[in-house]
DNA sequence: TAAGCATTGTCACCCC
DNA sequence: GGGGTGACAATGCTTA
């Protein structure tokens, strides 16, 4: 197929900014590492279209049953907000006992 | 909760574009079925953002490995016109034929 | 008119995130810079909306030429995306470069 | 070049939906006329991207100058609809005088 | 920290 | 008129 063209870009970590190999290739070992994490991307990809799909199927089946999906956008938005704020509430509520040595 | 909210825009679906009960509640099916919707979408949201943080999780480990995740990106979605631009010149032919009466 | 809802957000830049004057007004050459901004602003839009109307009209014509828009969209984009690609393309060939160090 | 591609889809207009010439090509001055339409788009959507860069520079530059361009575009879009609303009361009133006999 | 880019969400148009 | 599709705008992330 097109796997030709993943004859990509490869430094040895923790090097300075400029590359080693002037204008070679990459070793086989390298070559194969590149196109594993290349193929992982792409199928994590493909689930999170799946679920965007299945998204918009949700909006879809409740836009039948008679509810406005722009507003139940702006609910959703809201209680995630909720949430957030919640959270970090915890989170200051936690910083203070620590703060105040309370168990 | 902050479920008070959500006693909104719901039509019984083929009415007139107005709503019904000017300042009032929904009905508790209604209401339930709304809840069910939400959650729904809420859940799969959830999932969506776990595969976001994992695709970015590969990306800094590739990183660490010494790729460049610019170039990844770049291979990837190189690759994923290839794709697209695939399909869409099957839809092209497609439409022709089907513009030309060709079964 | 309703030019009194301008009355907000400026900032002096290069100055912290908050602003200034908690609940007073402008000074009158802030007031007219943004304003000549806003102006502008419309202005080119009412352009690009002009364009919008134009290409519309375009296709149009030609569907009463006896054309597809449809297909002529398709094939439009098709020539738009072997730019895009090939720009892109040069990019990737450029980001090699780049980073493996060759002038 | 690539305008090979444009060997497209042509149906003498006025005629019910379905096709002439089952499985041939266009004559050479539809093909012309085609090309011409194309090119006359493709044109347009040049300029109206172009305007579109000239609008993101002017927020660049506003925004250098201490505006915010988030609170800009609001603006903006409260004086279109502020627009919008006196036209259909024009038209409205028009319709008024029409229906009432007033030149 | 700011600029550019990629993604995501919104809106309008077109077809059915 | 309603649903689907495609363009546009806006926000958030990534990098310089």
């Amino acid at each position: 197929m097109s796997d030709g063209n993943v004859t990509a870009l490869h430094t040895d970590p923790g090097q300075e900014t400029q590359q080693e190999r002037p204008a070679s290739a990459m070793d086989n070992v390298s070559t194969q590492r590149l196109k594993s994490y290349i193929e992982r991307v792409e199928r994590l990809e493909e689930e999170k279209k799946g679920l965007a799909d299945d998204i918009k199927e949700v909006y879809a089946e409740a836009k039948a049953m008679g509810f406005d999906p722009k507003v139940m956008r702006q609910v959703i938005k809201l209680r995630a907000q909720d949430n957030e704020k919640r959270q970090e509430q915890d989170a200051l509520l936690e910083t203070y006992k620590a703060a105040l040595g309370i168990a």
